[in-house]
DNA sequence: CTTATTTAATTTGATTTACAAATTTAATCC
DNA sequence: GGATTAAATTTGTAAATCAAATTAAATAAG
């Protein structure tokens, strides 16, 4: 409503400055349709207000006419920090404003489940850590994201339930934000992880796709229309809990049938502990090993959680029918469910179209992926921030 | 891009005036934020054009001071078809620009599937004669909007598959347009579902929601940020063939285990049949009458069915996580689906959060609601060219 | 019946903003 | 060193918004 048409434009251009990492002022007019006159103006406010720089053009341009200058957005015009709360390790980055990782940091936790004032004082102190390793401080930071398993509202910073804290229906935002004394981002990991896709890996230059994501649960984020989707509550796409069975196996959440427990760690390892009537203590990885050498028992297993995986995928795409799926995991944790046999049933299970299938593909990563998805969202929101405070500044 | 300030003010206003009915100018400003001297200025150039008109103000203000002109969309400006391809009828409507409706028309088809040609030519036909009773004609009228089963990708009125044509593959928006001479809007049945309840319906004044139909076959319509959600293919939303059972009851798409094999009437007929040992020669309403009397077979087989719909039902929450979920049906033919207590296993499968779980609303009506969801399809378009056109009358 | 009051709508004048066209800048080519 | 080329900026104009002043149309008061 009162979003004028400068603001526009300066969205607009800021935008398409961080997307194409760096590019000429002619290009950009050519781009969002702005006259090269406008483009002048508004790159000239970034400018001033030091949310962009200039750079020499690199691009091997042997043409002639006065040369282009690139834009390009300016790394120190602001700190972000990311981080994510697995299990028992915290993991921490801290990126540029251009989205350069400057620190990394990983931190062993003794318990999974934290009071939640104690958890935001030591990520509060981890993060100002974090900082003085590059010689600044937690204040520099101007956003920290922070991504944590269960269920988050995020818009409002609330966590009604997660593996992490000790408490149910907390406002660890709130929390977080006083703890820390600047701008923290609470998000669902999974969502996260569709951040981090669309911003640094595979789901870049994709405005509809869905990622996801096996760590002890089965999580999702749903991108739609270049944004991640939240149901109405702030807690939508609980794909590990849809049911794939009718009365079907005990899951933690204590319903019965979720896809969770047909394709989770301990949903395998309950299972050939049955099969052997109690004898059976092998960890997934043998597990996992023992139904590739032939063993029959841990095969047939390893074979249901498969299909079982395959069915819930199918579900998303005759629900979504996404143009892509990211199949994202830590390094060969849940290879089995990402082999393409399982792809191949899922195909098979999607309503036929004379179209091609959705794309699927296989991303596999280390552990601080998922703290710079976080910082990605910090990102996002710090930029809007910026683009706020000039609206004042230039008026 | 060259989207100016004006046309996205003309949107606005044009937009906000539908919504509300009839309203004056000083709350329009109010509402939109815009100033009071730019609606003036707007709001008479649409006047001008034909779009809007001033009616004296009936709301009882006694106030003092220079009355209040309400303002409200011209019914005469345009006039708009809906129609809706249904097994062995077509039901067509006639709506003003207001949306009220003008005429309608119930046609009897001989047969299920059609040469898409022929279709058109009758098609062509009965909104003629239509627009005919209210001594119109065929070219009179804006834009048609047409609901057709199958798969259809509505943007490019491209027909993968329809149980309503003979062929597979048709351009069929294209030669509706020809063979009708007027712009033609073709769309998923459901989604027009979707589009009624929105404009008419149960989903007025929501931004999320999904509506699930129950015909032959199960139809879904997903409302995502007032707009229609349809996949990257344009042909999302297959709830019907979504997965329920692994390995399960044969569909009539060909696959196992989708919803529609356990909910449809084919498929409880068939159970019916097979557990009779093919006695059994049924319909639907004597099988359910059975169930309601105590009879075990029928009562077990409508129970399955519900379960198999509450667990396909939760799943749509627990991945979009709607604030709202319209069953829609003619008249009572799904009431054992809609029942309280289906609802209420739905509400136990989905995932556990302490806020309510989303509403949930029984919308019984007729034949012709689809025919309305098409014309307000095809309102929505009209409007959107109305205003287009403005840009070069005005300039 | 006339005047004051109140509120909606319009008009006016100033300001913002975007853009086309003209100009400047900075390079290469000959 | 001038001609040429292309990017970027400046200039002048047109479009569009808005605050404030004005007009319009009603009721209330005297």
């Amino acid at each position: 409503m009162s979003v004028n048409q400068r603001e526009i434009g300066r969205r607009t251009l800021f935008a398409e400055i961080r997307r194409h990492g760096r590019i000429p002022r002619i290009n950009l007019a050519e781009l969002t349709g702005i006259s090269r006159a406008t483009v002048t103006t508004i790159t000239a406010e970034l400018l001033r207000e030091g949310l962009i720089e200039e750079v020499m053009s690199e691009s091997s341009d042997k043409g002639r006419g006065r040369p282009k200058v690139d834009l390009k957005v300016r790394g120190a015009a602001r700190l972000i920090a990311g981080g994510k709360i697995s299990n028992r390790s915290v993991s921490l980055v801290l990126l540029d404003f251009e989205g350069t990782q400057l620190a990394g940091h990983e931190v062993e936790l003794d318990q999974t489940a934290h009071e939640s004032g104690e958890l935001a004082a030591l990520l509060a102190g981890h993060v100002g850590e974090l900082a003085e390793k590059i010689d600044r401080s937690l204040a520099d930071v101007a956003g920290f994201g922070l991504g944590i398993a269960g269920i988050v509202d995020a818009p409002r910073g609330f966590v009604h339930w997660s593996p992490s804290l000790t408490a149910r229906n907390v406002e660890f935002g709130k929390i977080l934000t006083a703890t820390l004394g600047i701008p923290v981002f609470l998000d669902n990991d999974a969502n996260l992880v569709a951040m981090a896709e669309k911003s640094f890996g595979l789901g870049q230059g994709h405005s509809d796709f869905i990622v996801v994501t096996i760590e002890s649960g089965v999580g999702m984020g749903v991108v739609i229309n270049d944004e991640i989707y939240r149901g109405t509550r702030g807690c939508g796409a609980e794909f590990g809990h849809t049911k794939v069975q009718l009365e079907g196996a005990l899951c933690r959440c204590g319903q019965r049938g979720c896809l969770e427990a047909y394709v989770a760690d301990y949903a395998l390892l309950r299972e050939a502990m049955s099969a052997s009537g109690g004898q059976d203590s092998r960890q997934v990885e043998e597990l996992l090993a023992a139904a590739k050498g032939g063993d029959a028992v841990a095969g047939s297993i390893v074979e249901r959680a498969g299909r079982m995986f395959a069915m819930g995928l199918a579900n998303l795409v005759n629900i979504f029918d996404p143009e892509l799926i990211i199949l994202a995991g830590e390094q060969m944790q849940a290879s089995h469910l990402y082999a393409e046999e399982v792809i191949e049933v899922m195909r098979k299970l999607i309503v036929q179209v004379d179209k091609a299938p959705p794309e699927v593909v296989v991303h596999k990563w280390g552990n601080q992926m998922w703290a710079r998805g976080a910082a990605a969202y910090a990102l996002d929101n710090v930029s809007e921030l910026a683009l706020q405070e000039m609206k004042d500044h230039v008026a």
